[in-house]
DNA sequence: TCCATAATTGTAATCATTACAAAATTATAA
DNA sequence: TTATAATTTTGTAATGATTACAATTATGGA
């Protein structure tokens, strides 16, 4: 028995041929593949493949909490620069909140290989009034 | 004279009328809009007001440091979920880089306003070998 | 084998953003 | 002032990632 085939089982998703494809391509490119990256990769091995089985697959295993999403895709928003902070987006109401927290700075291991010009901190979840209104 | 005229010009940018305005709405309007937004709000005082003239009026003040741009629009990219960490975007070579920073958490004053499930720490630069490769 | 269910595909639609060239405005110099 | 140059603004079209959705294909059980 496959390693990722017991995986996806596991966590209630049939391990079709396409799926543990794309789950084995995560694992072995832990570069952050792009969904048209991934699509270029598998679509010699699987000549049929469609890039909305690859969002499809990947939404599935977001969902499950196999995969994470990196930089989400949104509309951009705007902000006189003040003091660095970090931001709460609320998933329901899609609000935007102000955190007084500030990202950390890069230590030793990292300062002399990263010129970091700017740092973006953003917290996703659901805010108080969301979670009083919910079912 | 106003001081957003003389904040523009202290950054070699022509206070144009519609540039002030611009300038205005942000500042009184902290909740970080959207494009769409700011010219929605816009249009009625500015009828010939475009879209574009948005765009580019944003540009120059995120050009000149007056703007900070908050959610950076690009390709989703894909992550098996390890250990909670941080990226660094170089924005010459636009390679992605592993951090080992965990994002902080939310403090008390916070900790019961937001149920956070997610955080994401993204550090924007110029990484070691494109700071060398520069003329 | 047949049927029900789920997985996969492909095309079209959406929508924020950008490119670009034309038009309008403003500044400059004679 | 007038002509000319430079800059700002506009509007339309293109781009490109993502999603909607209906059609097709595969899968597993009776």
């Amino acid at each position: 028995m496959d390693a990722v085939h017991t995986l996806l089982m596991d966590h209630q998703i049939k391990p079709s041929y396409t799926r543990v494809k794309i789950f084995k391509y995560l694992q072995e490119h832990k570069n952050h593949p792009t969904v048209d990256e991934i699509y270029q990769a598998l679509t010699e091995e699987l000549p049929t493949l469609s890039k909305t089985t690859v969002y499809n697959t990947l939404k599935l295993y977001i969902d499950h909490h196999l995969v994470k999403e990196l930089v989400l895709k949104e509309q951009k928003h705007y902000d006189l620069i003040t003091t660095p902070h970090a931001h709460f987006k609320c998933d329901r109401c899609e609000q935007l909140f102000d955190i007084a927290i500030e990202p950390p700075a890069l230590d030793e291991t990292y300062e002399d290989a990263f010129e970091v010009r700017d740092a973006q901190l953003l917290y996703h979840g659901v805010c108080r009034s969301c979670q009083r209104s919910q079912a």
